[in-house]
Formats: structure tokens, sequence, C-alpha cells
DNA sequence: TTATAGATCGATCAAGCGATCTAATTATTA
DNA sequence: TAATAATTAGATCGCTTGATCGATCTATAA
């Protein structure tokens, strides 16, 4: 077996169960079996199953990080940005790496204190990706004036409860979903907007 | 100590206890230290420890069908009473019993396969009161036409999102919230809403 | 060839788990 | 009051857990 090629296999078996079974009641047995090396040998390669926990995360925080720069980056017109974020965090990530998503979710409890400090200062920075670009919106007069941290939670609530609810053989594919929901987000739902 | 106050206390436990720690990780041991009820005692008013997981999911969701249930009997008007059973999901239920809602979304998956089919058949329930209310506003051309299963999908991930992030002490109220967040479902958040 | 560091193994540890048992106590019924 | 049932406590069972151990094996460098 070539040197890595054990710690990847490892991380590999680790979300596959976790995403199935749950972090507690995933145990490294269970991962040294699947990912066919001996429990033991899993101690080699990381300090104890929460550091395993803690990478798959953080890999899935950063890689995420990255992709919602990029499109910032790329794109200028505010509306425009602001629909193909959603789009990639929805489709290029959640629905993607749907594994490491619900793992995000379901299992960032039981990082240790100071690990979970740090996922959370992730997932700040992954808020004020946006709430910059909500910000750069509302100054422009392009979007309604609701408090823009409810606003936020309300589009990362939808993006990720898509995940609890997308089947990948659903009448639905998955661009077709973000396009309903940006269309939701950005019009609402009802037809007779005045008051 | 009179009969059944032993079993509401029991209970009581299990809700903090499953909210702060998760079920995993609580233990029989901690919950009857939690009620200062020893152990196997609890064995005597429930057969094991996934049953009281069970009956604290299945009390809280059927209160949530009856509060909803309620408003849809109370309200004619179709978008009031959309807008109203949004607001009592979020302020009633949610918001009021957040350990409860907690303990749905994140601990669910421990039940047994027979329980977790009861479990999502009382969810599909829940959903089916707001889809049956969905295609009503969708018929008398009220709401736009999009998928309803998306959208039906959407208004439950804003709702259950907010637990993740109201703070008893934050800046906004409940009401306030839930205000936000039906204003954005309706309305959507572009200020051009013309194509 | 020899020396060294990394990789791997099966066996095993102490701790903690859900659950059960026995025995004692209390409440209810006849 | 006597007999029976329900309730409680504490000890304990069998098992699984995360983690560690010393002993090998393998590959590369000197």
């Amino acid at each position: 077996m070539k040197p890595n090629d054990a710690r990847e296999r490892l991380i590999k078996a680790a979300i596959d169960l976790f995403y199935k079974k749950g972090y507690p009641t995933t145990t490294i047995r269970d991962i040294g079996k699947k990912a066919d090396i001996s429990t033991s040998v899993i101690y080699h390669y990381f300090k104890d199953k929460e550091e395993m926990l803690f990478e798959i995360i953080q890999l899935a925080g950063d890689d995420l990080f990255k992709l919602l720069n990029n499109v910032i980056e790329a794109v200028d017109d505010p509306v425009e940005c602001l629909e193909k974020m959603i789009k990639a965090h929805m489709v290029d990530w959640c629905l993607k790496r749907r594994k490491e998503s619900k793992i995000i979710v379901m299992d960032d409890a039981w990082l240790t204190k100071e690990r979970k400090k740090i996922n959370i200062d992730s997932q700040r920075k992954l808020y004020s990706l946006y709430k910059s670009k909500l910000n750069e919106l509302q100054e422009k007069g392009l979007i309604v004036n609701t408090n823009l941290t409810v606003l936020c939670f309300s589009i990362f609530g939808v993006i990720a409860q898509s995940i609890r609810w997308y089947r990948e053989k659903g009448p639905l594919s998955k661009e077709e979903i973000a396009q309903n929901v940006i269309h939701i987000l950005f019009n609402g739902i009802l037809k007779l907007k005045k008051r």
C-alpha cells in the first residue's frame, strides 16, 4: 500500500460511516474494517477519532469558502453574484458533497470545545461572505430593507434543508431545485405583491 | 413522590439532556441522576432508553400537528392562514419549545427502524398540512406556479433553521423574526420584481 | 550489509454502557 | 390486619467502546 493511501482511505471510510451512522455510533473498528486497515493503525495517522471528524469538517468548510469566493471574484453584478453564490452553494457543494455537508450539520456538536470554536469561526466567515454581499445589495437599493441577519440565516436554512429531502433519482435535477429555490427567495411566493 | 410524577420528571430530564448532549451520549445514568431517580426505576416506566426518545419526539410532533390544524380551522382566508401557520410554527413551537424541536431534527436518526417509520409518517402528515394549503393557494392563483414540494421544504427549512441561531437575549423578539421570515418568503428579497 | 524510521499487527486495557437481578420498602386491596 | 402488588435502590451482568501495548515487518539511506 502506498504511504498516504491508507490515510486517504481512512478518511473516505470515515466520511461514509459518519454520514450513514453518525459520529458517535461509528466506532474506530467500523472505520478500520471499512478501510480494511487494522484498528491500531488509525492511531498512527490520527491522534484520535475526533481528529478524523475535525479534518473532514474543516476540509469541506474550506472548500465551500473557496467556492463562494471564486464566484464573488468572478461576477460583478451583485444580483447575479448572489444568484450564482446560492446556486454554487446548493448544487456544487450541498448536493454534490452531501455526505460532508450532512456531517457538518449533524456532527459538529461532537468536536471538542477548542475545535468547535475553530469550526464556528469558519462558519462565521461563510456567513460574512453572504452578509457583505447582501449589504452591498441593500446599499444599492436592490433588495428589501429587512434584517440582514435573518435574511442571511434564511438563505442558509433553505440551502441546508435541501440535503434532507433531495433524492438523486427524484423528478428534479440539482439545477432545477436550485433554480426553484432562487426564484422563491428572490421573488417570494405571493403573486399579488402589492399591499 | 406522586405516582406519575417520576415519569414526568424523567421525561423532562431526558429532554434537557438530549437537547444539551444529544441522544447517543446521554446515558441512562445521566437521566436518572438529573431526575434524582435510580437507574432501574427508569426501566419500570420505560421499556428502554429509546422509548423515552420516541415519546418525546412523538409528543412534540403531535402538538405541532394540532397547533397547525387549529390555525387551519380557524382562519378562512388562505393567504392569512398560511401566514399564521408559519408564525405559529416558528413562534409557538420551534422557538418556544426549542429543546424538543432540536431533538426531533438531530436525534430522530437513533430511533429503531419501526419507530422511525412511524415518525416519518407523522412528519409526512405535517408536510401535507402545508402542501394542501399551498395547493389551495395555487389553484386560486394566489401564489406563484413553482414546484410545491420544493416550496414546502423551503418553508420548513427556513423555520427549522431558526432554532440554530435564535438567541433568547438577541435584539429581535420571536415575533419579529417570524414577521421578517414571512416577509421574505411572501415577497422575496428583490426590490425589482418585474422581469 | 547494516541502521533507522515509519507502518502494521493482534492482543489487551480500563472505563463506561444499557440492561437486569435481587431484595427491600411502600402502597393498595381484601 | 393480613396479603398482595407496585415501586424503589443498589449491585451486578455481559458487552462494546476508545485507546494503547510490545512485537513485527518494510523501505530507504548510509
